[in-house]
Order: structure tokens, then sequence, then C-alpha cells
DNA sequence: GTGAATCATCGATGCGTATCGACGATGCTG
DNA sequence: CAGCATCGTCGATACGCATCGATGATTCAC
């Protein structure tokens, strides 16, 4: 592997010159600077990872603190990794994976070795055991999700809130009057991420202010219990019914089970699920969806990371940022009237 | 942060010593081995990352070139990428993310740069453009799927031949003389990734061991093409039908389309999918199933990758290992007669 | 009790880059 | 044309660790 002294031998100029026509922290004339460049295209040379951060203190490397937690919500967990790792390369960082079975002690391994300049932390729990760990660490931290305390912590999430009232929103102009919210499953309640307390809350505040009745009713992953949710929210009104299931797995088995009580999605019922367009175009019924846009909260965690890094103030910071919601109206809801 | 230098101090001895202690390379007296360690500790002392791979030329880093083909088996996808990084530790590794919208070129780029000490690669496809450029670097690389020509490279793989095979002997088994085997979705075919082919060539050699016949029908996520494809398979046999549909999304419409026509799973016809063994379970009627282990893959490579870097002989690597996978009879095949 | 062999530790050096101070060359002011 | 600021480049040093050769301290054999 070519060295920069390699180069600047074959351009016939000092190391440090080399350095800085990359850096360009210095002024350089044309003249040599096309000599360098002409010799680093030639050596093929790029610079050393190590040496680089050791001399700079700058690792140019994030952190992504991942959920290990097999089977739930996989896909989602994709996207985000996929959207942040392309993100942080369009600011020329690169992303190291920190799987959370290594508990929160991971996080003082890689910022103790300095394997990286900053972390960001997915699926962020109301007392999240790593976050202790994350105001002691003198790196920036940025959290996708939020504490109960986010007290000197930056975070960004969904607008959760926003989501719950628009869908409420939504189905009360479309002329329901009680309005059922199917909880997430059973293992994502567990986990005590706040979302789901600020989707409800959501919901509660529109049909407040609607005038409209929601009623909160239990997910599960088994039929049955689903099925007696649907049964509660039938017995409730006079009208059509209406369903807002976020959780993926439950809306599935919900969509089976209006099916087989012979109530047609989008014409004696309406139902707002979770699901990717694609996903969501493919269903027999085309699913209406509150999308809570994974891929956008991903990209401005990382630009808030990046900021962070180039500001390199290490004060404590601390904001809050919710990313705006969309309903997509497909065919799964009664048209307003 | 404290340096080994600090430690060397705070120990009363020198700097190299403390390395190695730390490293083990030269025999060290119980008394001082305890002096540093305690120093080690006190400082909360950590080695500098950066320096170290500078000064060893190692950096106990593994690139995970991962596919940024959003909406294609995120899921899928992810429980390799879990699964690989929390393997890499405990070979006290760290995996770095390698989006594969910088192209061939991220390789390159991680390779050059000396951030990492090898790649893996998913998703590997039939004529992998990455492959050329693979084959090129000087640091040992480890596919995950298998090229047209797998000479000169390191690959695993589910054995997708054994489990074409092992589907079509347990459904023939079953009592099943005609077996539909659909093909998986358009996306993931146009990707030319040949364990296609490969599974279907399994179920072609034990059609031909069994003298059953095996149909190849066409897969697609509407539902029309797959309602066609079970019109084929009804009309071809005289008893009940089977299929085997390894593509996710596919089994869901075929479930979906054979409850439609009235036909039970595991009573009037046989399905084999492939799902996790939680989600197989969740089915109103859980689901045989196909398993691909992409744990036990994702673990291997792992394994595969560090023990070339510890031998560390540059050479020529070459070898294919396939992962033998397992069926789980649930309820939606017949009971062997 | 002398020489050789082993053991434990130290000091010095190199890894490849960023950065600081210095210095000659050039341009500008009056 | 003297004096001074600016520009462009160089040399030297530091970053934190691994590693090699050297050295003093022990041990052992005869």
């Amino acid at each position: 592997m070519p060295t920069s002294k390699d180069v600047a031998q074959a351009a016939g100029v000092a190391q440090s010159t080399v350095s800085y026509v990359l850096s360009g922290k210095r002024p350089i004339s044309e003249k040599t600077r096309k000599k360098v460049e002409a010799a680093i295209e030639q050596l093929t040379y790029q610079p050393n990872a190590g040496a680089r951060a050791l001399a700079s203190r700058k690792t140019r490397v994030i952190g992504l603190v991942i959920p290990f937690i097999p089977e739930l919500e996989m896909g989602s967990i994709m996207e985000f990794v996929s959207v942040i790792a392309s993100t942080a390369r369009q600011y020329d960082h690169d992303i190291l994976l920190v799987t959370d079975d290594e508990g929160a002690a991971g996080l003082g391994r890689v910022v103790g070795q300095q394997i990286c300049d900053g972390l960001i932390l997915m699926q962020v729990e109301d007392e999240d055991e790593r976050l202790p760990v994350a105001r002691g660490l003198n790196v920036p931290v940025v959290l996708i999700g939020i504490p109960r305390d986010p007290s000197g912590l930056v975070c960004i999430d969904a607008d959760f809130e926003m989501a719950g009232e628009h869908c409420v929103r939504d189905l009360a102009a479309a002329g329901h009057s009680v309005i059922s919210v199917i909880d997430w499953q059973p293992a994502v309640m567990d986990r005590h991420v706040n979302y789901v307390d600020r989707f409800l809350h959501g919901t509660d505040v529109a049909a407040e202010a609607l005038g409209v009745t929601v009623l909160h009713l239990p997910g599960g992953t088994d039929r049955a219990t689903i099925s007696e949710s649907v049964d509660k929210a039938l017995t409730s009104t006079t009208g059509k019914p209406a369903f807002i299931a976020p959780d993926r797995t439950i809306q599935d088995i919900l969509r089976r089970i209006l099916s087989s009580r012979g109530l047609t999605l989008g014409l004696d019922v309406s139902v707002i699920g979770s699901a990717s367009p694609t996903l969501a175009e493919l269903q027999p019924i085309p699913l209406s969806t509150i999308d809570l846009r994974p891929a956008e909260v991903s990209r401005r965690a990382v630009k808030i990371m990046c900021q962070l890094l180039d500001a390199d103030s290490h004060g404590p910071h601390e904001s809050l940022e919710l990313v705006p919601t969309v309903i997509t109206h497909r065919s799964s809801t009664l048209r307003p009237q």
C-alpha cells in the first residue's frame, strides 16, 4: 500500500504538502496541486484510516447500536440500518455495528477504544439502561426514540402523537363515531417504548376535540385476543366500526378476522394499518396506512450526528425532533363524507 | 483518555511492559502483571484502536457488504446482519457496514483505507459485479451465496439443493405424486441468485429418484399469477395437491388462495413454506417450513473469516461450505403414510 | 564458583498522518 | 527601493501502540 510519503516522493514535494493538498487547510499552488493529484491517481493512494485517526483524533466512524431481539420487527429495523449506513456515507462517515447483546458495556468499549466518534442508539426504551452510560460518554449521542427523561439528550423520532391524532381525525371525517385502537403486540408493549403511549395519547386528544369515542383494546399475536377485541369494538357502536392497528403482525390477523365475519374493508369497516407502500398495495384490498417514515427519521438522525461532530463542542447538547407522519388512504377506509 | 504510557507510569513499569501484559507475547512475572492490571483497572484504560491498527497492521474490523435493495427481504437480511455482528464480537472483532449503493468501489475504499481486515459479501449473485474487485483485493473475502464461478473464492450458503430434495422427499412420503414448486417472486428471480436454481435442481433430483412429478410454476406478488399457478397444479393431479413455496410473500398469497377455494391445509393439500418458527406457529394453521438456517450460515461465515484472518496466509484460498437445511413439519402438510 | 542458559524488563524505533513553526519567495506600499 | 505582509512549501514533531534488540537478574549445571 502506498503512503503519503510515497506520493510526496513521486510528486517531488514534502509529505506535509500532500497532506495539505488533501485537507485543503493551507493554500497550495495550482501547479503543486496538479502534481500531487497526479501522483495520488497513479499510485492509487488512499490515506490510512488508523494513522489518520491517530493523528487527527477523528475516526469518521459512527457507532450504531442495534437491538439484539431476534424475530421482532426485523424488517423494520433493517430499513433504519440500511438508510443510516447509506446516509452516513454521504457525510463521508462509516457505520460500525454495535449489537445490544454486549449490553451497555458495548457503548463504553467502542467509545473507550476510540473506534468511533459518536453513537446512534436505536429502539430507545422509556427507562433505557444504556442512557446513564450514554450521558457519561464524552462523545455525541443521538437517540432514535424518546426516553421518559430526555434531558441532556438529543432525540429524534416519528411524531407518534400526530400520527394518532391524524388517524382519528380522518376516521371521524369518514363518519365513524367510535374508533378502536388495537395495542401493539405484547412483546412490544413489554419493551416499554413510549411511542405507544404517545400514539394513544394522540388518539385521545383528537377524540376529545372531535367528540368521538376512542376505545383502547388489547393486541396480541394470537387470534383469540384480537377476536375478543373485535367483539368489543362491534358491540360498542351502532355505526360502522373503525380500527387502527399500527402493529404489522396484528393488522394481518385483524384483517383475517374481519373478513371471516363477512365485513368488507372500506365498505363495512375502516382499517388503518402500517406498512410500506409496496406491501400495502399488495393486499387483496389495498391497505390505508400511517407511514412512520423510518427512512426520514434515519436520515435526520445521521444529519444531526454529523452536525454535532462538526461542531464538536462537547458541551451537553439537548434537542428533540419529531418527524411528521403521513397517512395514505387506499381502499381499506371509508371515503370521507 | 489514559494511554498505555499513563498505565506504565502508574504501575511503575515501561510502556512496552504494559503492551506485553496485554498481548501475552512475552513472559511477565506475576508481580508485575498484577501491578499493571491494577493500574489498567484504576485508570479504566482501553487501548486506542487507531494506534493499535497502525502499529499492528490489524484493525480487528470486518467489513460487511449489505445489499441496498429496499423492501426486498429486509427482515431476512437483518437476521444475517444481527447474527454476524454478534458472532464477530465473540471473535473479538467488530463489523463495519458497507452498503451496496457505493457499488463495487466501496470495497476498494474500505480495504484501501485499511478500515477493515476482511470482507463478508451478502446476497452474492450469479455474475456479481463485486467479484472481480473482490478477487483483486489482498484481504480475505467470504461470500454468502455462490456465484456461477466460485473459483478462487471462499463461499458459504445454505444447502438449497438438499432443501429441495428434502421437501420433495417428504411430500412424496406423505403420498403426493405431483408436487408443485412455486418460484420466488420476480424481483428475486431477476437478481439472478443461483440458489433458486440449486433448489429447483434438488427437487428434480428427488423427483426422478422417487418417481414423482415436480411442476415448476411461476411465482408473483400479484394474486392473479399465483391463482393461475394453483389452477395448473390442481388440474395436473387426481390426488391431493402439494405446494412448495419458499418465498415468504408468495406463501402468504398462496395460503389465501387455497383457503378461498375451500382447500384446508394439511387435510386437502400440503404446503411447505419458509418462515421463522415463531411466525410459522402464528398462522391459523401452523406452517410446515424448510429452515434455511440464516443464523448458522452467518455464524460460519464469521468463523471462516476469522480463521482466514488468523492464518493470514494471503494466498488464494478457495472453499465451498453448504449448511444443511432442516424441515419442520407442522400442520400444513399431510402426515406421512 | 564460573560459564551458559533462561527470564523479565527496558529503551528505542516505526507505523502513516496531521499540524505547527519556520523560511524563502513573491507582491505590495509609500 | 527599502520594508513588510502574504503566499507556498518544507522539516520536525506528536499521536498511542507493537515489537525488536539489549541488558540486568536469576537459575542451573558441572
